[in-house]
DNA sequence: GATTTCATGTAAGACGTTACATGATTCA
DNA sequence: TGAATCATGTAACGTCTTACATGAAATC
C-alpha cells in the first residue's frame, strides 16, 4: 500500500531541511502551508512512519535548557523514494479545493446580503493577509539569487500570490453582484 | 455534534434543486465541484443523514423503464438548519487545499527538469479545461438575466474561472524557472 | 456491439482533526 | 506576571475515498 501524500511532504520537508519534528513543523508553516497543510499531530505521526519505512532516521538529542528532542535526517532510501513518486505520473494526483465561503455564496438566495457581505470581508481580508506573507517570502528569496532549491520555494509562494490576488479581484466582482441582489430587494 | 460541511452541501442542493441521489450528484458536478467536491457514497450517505435530522424527506419512486429511485427534498426544519449555518459566523471555516503539483515543484530540486515540465504542462491543461468549463456556465447563466439564485451560481463559477486564470499565468512563470534551471544544468 | 445513462448502496480502511496531557525557559 | 518558545505525543472520533456489487434501457 502507497504511503499518502503527507508522508511525502513531511519527506519532502526533512530532505530539504533535517531537524526535529518542531523544525520540520515550523519550516512546512513558511513553505507548504497555503497548498498542502498539515497538523502537528499528523506530522509526527508521518515522522514515525518514515523511520519505520527506513526513510529518515532520528536520534535523540539531549538538551539543558530545553526539554529533550528527536532530530531526524532522510537516507539514501528516503532520497530514492522521494525521487520515486515526483517522477510518478500525475494522473492519480488529487488537487482537493474545499472552501466554506465559495459554498456560502453559491447558497446566497438563503442568507441576508449583510451577512454574506461580512463573510466576503473576512475572506478578503484574509486573502490580503496571505498575499502579503507570500510577497514577503518571494523577496526575501529573491535576495538568495537567481538559482538553486530555493528557485522552487519562490515559484511555490508566486502561485499564492496570483492565487490570492485572483481571489480578491473576485471578491470586487461578488460585491458588485450584492449591491445588484440589494437594489432588487429594495425595489 | 455539528454535521461535517459535507451535510450542508447536500442540503444547500436539495434546497436548490429537489430529486434523487443521482440527480443531485449531476447538480453538485455543474456547480460545487471546483470548490467542493463530493464523493457518489458520501453523498448518499448524506441524504440518509438529512432524513434522519428531519432535514429531508425521501419518496420512493417506482419507475418501469429506469430503476426505481428515491427522490429527495426539503423540509422547512431543513431549511431553518441551513439558514441557521450560513449566518455562522465564519471563524471556524476552514479552507483546504491540497495540491499535490505545487507539492513537486517546491521539490523540484529533486526531480529532472523535464519530468516537472511533463506535469506542469497537465497541470496548465487540466486548467484550461476547467476554465473552459466555468466560462461556459458563466454564460449560460447569464442567458437568464441578471437577478435570482443562478446569480450565485454564476459568482462562484466566475471564482473558478479567476483562479483557473491565475494557475495559468502561474505556469508561463514556472516555465521560465525551469528553462533557467535548464540553463543552469548546461553551463 | 459497445458505451452511456439511469439508479443505489455497503464495506473496509485509511486519513486527518481536535482535544488532552505536560512542563521548563525566556522574554516583554 | 503573562505570553511565547521549545518539545512530543496519544486518544478518540469523524470524514471520506476506493472498491465492490448489480443491471436494464437507450443511444451511437
Amino acid at each position: 500500500m502507497a504511503p499518502p501524500v503527507s508522508t511525502f511532504v513531511v519527506l519532502g520537508l526533512l530532505a530539504r531541511r533535517p531537524g526535529s519534528g518542531y523544525d520540520v513543523a515550523a519550516f512546512a508553516e513558511k513553505t507548504v502551508r497555503h497548498f498542502w497543510p498539515i497538523s502537528r499531530s499528523q506530522l509526527y505521526i508521518e515522522l514515525s512512519r518514515l523511520e519505520e519505512l527506513g526513510w529518515a532516521t532520528g536520534t535523540a538529542v539531549q538538551q539543558d535548557r530545553y526539554p529533550d528532542k528527536r532530530d531526524y535526517e532522510t537516507t539514501p532510501a528516503g532520497i530514492a523514494a522521494l525521487r520515486e513518486w515526483l517522477d510518478e505520473s500525475p494522473h492519480r494526483q488529487r488537487q482537493r479545493t474545499q472552501d466554506a465561503v465559495m459554498l456560502k455564496t453559491f447558497l446566497g438566495s438563503y442568507m441576508s446580503p449583510d451577512r454574506l457581505a461580512d463573510q466576503l470581508r473576512d475572506y478578503r481580508e484574509q486573502a490580503e493577509k496571505l498575499r502579503a506573507e507570500l510577497l514577503a517570502v518571494v523577496e526575501h528569496l529573491d535576495a538568495k539569487g537567481p538559482t538553486g532549491p530555493h528557485r522552487f520555494g519562490r515559484a511555490t509562494a508566486r502561485y499564492g500570490v496570483l492565487q490570492s490576488e485572483a481571489t480578491i479581484a473576485w471578491t470586487e466582482e461578488a460585491q458588485t453582484l450584492l449591491d445588484v441582489e440589494r437594489g432588487h430587494d429594495a425595489s
